[in-house]
DNA sequence: CCAAAAATATAACATATGTTATGATTTTTA
DNA sequence: TAAAAATCATAACATATGTTATATTTTTGG
């Protein structure tokens, strides 16, 4: 299997990184530092845009509500990621929310700001429209494991995955820490549904889990369920 | 409901469309006229990109094999679709397979002359942005339904994107002509387990089979599983 | 720190879906 | 056109998931 995580990783905190010492120095003058407090809304659907935001601190989930009005989480973001400028590149309105999981920072450049951007440095824009090319297949590599998968075996994946994220930039296992609807509202099933599968996890020495936060025990177990499918 | 339609559709046949006639002209110089028989591949997933499709008759699936090798299909293009500009946009590789259901004809542009075109018709680069932001939107609300709902709800909904993406440019219903197969890999199910739903349909007077052809005879009841949710 | 509220864990039962198997129909090929 | 191959329809059984209910733990707000 070539490289799991990227084809899960929307790889937006690497946008800014292309650019030259010159161009960063642009894109951080225009930069404003904020505060959010756990729960609020960056932006939603059908709003008009505002900005685009870089993740300093924290985690974000993007979801979408479908006719029946639940949500369906399709990403998280964490610290460096860059979001909302799908809405800025042509599409008039956001196509879906982000809301804060916990209290976080984000860098926020506005609208114009962005825009400007775009115009001034050409490799920005070109980067921003293969980032979002390469989220298209994100996305349609979510599908395939959400249509194809049973629970167990979602759980499995999205549980390696969430870890990686969550720890990458630490050297300390901080496992992972979501609230069970979140986490049910991601695998695309009911938290009591998961809270089955996560015992079962449990029973087998696969996790353990403190308070609601998950620890990884058996990473080999949990990456059998990408190859052999034992569904 | 604000246009369920729109909201699982690439809207990929615009285009072209939003050009002047002298843009247009120019667009249809560099296009090459190709026959393609029916199980060929246009392209596929990690293959060098060659240029872009846009298909004149007939109906070709995407899809994309997840690790366990099945495959998952997300999109079915018909008539006036242009599709294969993702790998042009900055991704060095096809991110997915597209392969025709029937014998089908297609306006062929090379990638030097569609590269070519979006430097010197930067309305349609932009277009293309803008789609490809709008498609995203698209899967998006994909995962949604491919998460939440059962097996029955799922059928509806693409039965009737199915009928209205087969059936738009002609009055006479051609009803949905699609392999079980490709129907069961479509909406995340196996084919024995799809039939059990289409025969529930049947005999409800839902739909009606003749060969492997589905017509719906009831459009209501199939719509009240988009909103009331009777899993 | 305590009480109330919210979130989590678990169980039991109902329903939905996966799986295996077999016969019928349709399409393909010679 | 007939035989072979592929596709489709259906059933029966096993397993997975949804649902409802209740106890427990954790968080929140005074």
């Amino acid at each position: 299997m070539k490289n799991f995580f990227s084809q899960f990783d929307f790889q937006s905190d690497r946008l800014f990184g292309q650019l030259n010492s010159a161009e960063k120095r642009y894109v951080h003058k225009v930069m404003e530092p904020l505060s959010i407090k756990k729960g609020s809304l960056l932006f939603y659907e059908d709003g008009v845009p505002t900005g685009v935001f870089q993740l300093s601190e924290g985690k974000v989930k993007k979801f979408k509500r479908g006719f029946s009005g639940q949500e369906q989480i399709f990403y998280i973001y964490t610290k460096g990621d860059v979001f909302g400028y799908h809405a800025l590149l042509g599409e008039e309105r956001y196509q879906d929310s982000c809301k804060a999981l916990e209290d976080i920072e984000v860098d926020f450049i506005s609208k114009t700001n962005f825009l400007k951007l775009l115009d001034d440095i050409p490799r920005l824009r070109q980067a921003v429209v293969k980032n979002i090319s390469h989220e298209f297949g994100v996305l349609a590599n979510t599908i395939a494991v959400l249509a194809q998968k049973d629970q167990n075996t979602r759980l499995a994946i999205f549980l390696l995955l969430l870890e990686q994220k969550f720890n990458k930039d630490s050297d300390l296992a901080k496992g992972i820490d979501l609230s069970r609807d979140d986490l049910a509202n991601f695998i695309g099933t009911s938290p009591e549904s998961m809270g089955r599968s996560l015992k079962q996890f449990k029973e087998d020495g696969i996790i353990e889990i403190e308070k609601r936060i998950i620890y990884i025990k058996n990473r080999e177990t949990l990456l059998q369920f990408l190859n052999l499918d034992l569904s």
